[in-house]
DNA sequence: CAACAGAATATTGTTGACAATCTACAATCA
DNA sequence: TGATTGTAGATTGTCAACAATATTCTGTTG
């Protein structure tokens, strides 16, 4: 009886569907092509990505942890709808986190890590001076994932991460203009100072201000 | 031909075996009869709780994310081994999350919780004096839970219970003595002081402290 | 026409079977 | 002896089928 069973080619590290289901639903989650409050059906996914349903299951249960995602029993999973109200605590929270992260990386002092920091810094003027939004963006996150790893601290650094997909989840976009771009980069620079100083607090409370401000200049966009 | 398929009586409502299982996982492994480092063998578990192996690893995907076990590829999932160090990051992080809620909850400043967590420390300097350490801590988990209840942000509250949960993983024992819950109950009081004055900033930062000196407390016992 | 009951359908919950991979141990060879 | 290879068993990865529940449709009744 014609059963087709699984079999994937090549030399290639078999990578569990689990994940690479995961990664997409994510993906397709923090891209919008689900909308906000929609159910994610576990047979048209299972086919469109030509797996089963078990391995579905298993990253929808990953993903509801991260808070993409709620479970009604019964009724399926559904992508998470973010109030603007809970998505500015994300950003309280998260701002905490990022300060605790800025202060780890002052504690630590490791040369390589804040001589890549203070580049980035540089790195992200010129892209103002080309008006070249798109690059500065991509520095910015290169920017604080390098002091999320940096730090050292495995379960913040996720949380940071984590927190960050979350926020996403409001799909209103953030129209920065010139002078947005210029004031976050400077305090870019405040807080690769205060790392380059060693001075932890002093750190701490740059990369939290830094990250409440974003949310504040968020906030009158809408 | 014999097929036992499944049907579970009564008329309670039917909650998903997922959770189930989760729950009881969760529940093994936080009360240390699973080793730290041991791995979890999804049929030995499945056949000792009377399913199949699904929800098992259903309920695996769902730890995972809560920072209870690491899973590697074709090899299962093992129970998180957390170093003292992590650990203590750990007790930061909540300390932080803490913060943050005591603050919310003085913002909302409502007369039942506030009246609720005042008592709360008179009930546990009561247990104190009758040198009853289980109630006191049993009034102590009630406390700390009131309040990331009452901050009303599920986010952080969740945060809060899962750290809690996750430091539980480093399964030494802390001995407090009688001085040491007196102090703590001393603490008790400066937080909630903040809260009925309504000054967020005081009770951020006494929650927080709070947390930083039980870690402190646990530090010594090492 | 609205409200309800019941059947038909769709979707989630769970299972057992098979494939792929890893692990442990034995046999072989230098 | 020691390293290596090969095989047998155990364990994880995946699937398709069936059960239980939720949802939708339809016809009936007031």
């Amino acid at each position: 009886m014609g059963v087709k069973q699984y079999m994937r080619q090549g030399i290639e590290r078999q990578r569990p569907l689990t994940l690479e289901v995961r990664d997409e639903l994510e993906r397709m989650i923090l891209d919008g092509e689900v909308a906000a409050g929609e159910r994610l059906n576990e047979l048209t996914l299972a086919e469109q990505m030509g797996v089963s349903r078990g391995p579905v299951r298993e990253a929808a249960r990953s993903l509801e942890h991260e808070g993409l995602v709620r479970t009604v029993a019964n009724q399926g999973v559904f992508v998470r709808e973010l109030s603007l109200e809970s998505a500015l605590e994300l950003y309280d929270l998260r701002a905490m986190i990022a300060g605790y992260l800025c202060g780890r990386v002052a504690e630590k002092a490791d040369p390589v890590v804040n001589k890549a920091l203070r580049q980035a810094v540089r790195d992200m003027d010129a892209a103002i001076a080309a008006a070249d939004e798109p690059r500065y963006f991509e520095i910015n996150l290169a920017f604080h994932d390098r002091i999320a790893i940096a730090a050292g601290t495995d379960r913040a650094q996720r949380l940071y991460t984590s927190l960050g997909k979350e926020v996403r989840l409001l799909r209103r976009r953030v129209l920065c203009g010139d002078e947005s771009l210029r004031t976050s980069n400077h305090e870019h620079d405040g807080i690769v100072a205060a790392i380059e100083a060693g001075d932890a607090d002093a750190a701490r409370a740059a990369g939290m201000q830094h990250h409440l401000n974003s949310k504040s200049r968020l906030k009158i966009t809408m």
